[in-house]
DNA sequence: AGGCTATATCGTTAAAATGCGATGAGCGAC
DNA sequence: GTCGCTCATCGCATTTTAACGATATAGCCT
């Protein structure tokens, strides 16, 4: 038992349109702020493993990855932080998803420009 | 001959679909050095006031932002080793303006997270 | 309880980014 | 030629990022 489809770790993520304006002085700002997690190799890739599999991951991002364990964590912290990416705890491990609403925000904006 | 109408300072930003993937190693490494270069807000602000005149400015940049002239400069160099802008010399300023290939390009990676 | 595993956080070090004033290089006007 | 304007670059101080090992925390299992 105990078998509870553990596939999806994160919420069905809101599909709700984004009201906020794409150009401006806040707009500038969280562009910014969102490209600037995604500016580095690891961080993509994260996303992208991420992406990948529509479920998340969690250690399995160390794997993958030639970095340390704490570098992992502390890039997926960046890409919390930003909105990114949502993390969960799941039991002894924490599962992580990306947040398709930012994901959604960060293309809009790029594609404002 | 050499006629160059100075109004446009920059050449006609060729339209050639761009071939390379949206995946793999390399495309992660330059989405990140994009992404990194937009991931300030001086920054961003430069490329929507370069996106907006269509034209291209020099040192109007410089009267924009809060900034010191040479901390602008420091961005449009950023934003140019990134690939993102040209500059060329025109007479005694130099006159920016996007590179629209880079920004296509751009936005093709980010589309493709 | 005790041990195990998986993550997060802390502390440190090295490197890079940010910002500025000052200096230098290039061009046009006089 | 020299002056003045525009912009790039240098040098410097401060802050932030990146990476790691070591340590703490939290949940499972026996």
């Amino acid at each position: 038992m105990s078998d509870a489809a553990p596939s999806a770790c994160c919420p069905p993520s809101d599909d709700r349109p984004d009201l906020r304006p794409i150009e401006g002085e806040e707009a500038d700002q969280e562009l910014a702020a969102l490209a600037k997690a995604v500016g580095h190799p690891a961080r993509v890739q994260i996303l992208r493993l991420l992406a990948r599999r529509a479920s998340c991951v969690c250690g399995e991002i160390v794997d993958e990855l030639p970095l340390a364990q704490s570098t992992v964590s502390q890039h997926l912290k960046v890409l919390k932080d930003a909105g990114l990416i949502r993390g969960e705890i799941d039991g002894p491990r924490t599962c992580y998803c990306i947040d398709n609403r930012a994901l959604r925000r960060l293309k809009a904006l790029v594609g404002g420009l």
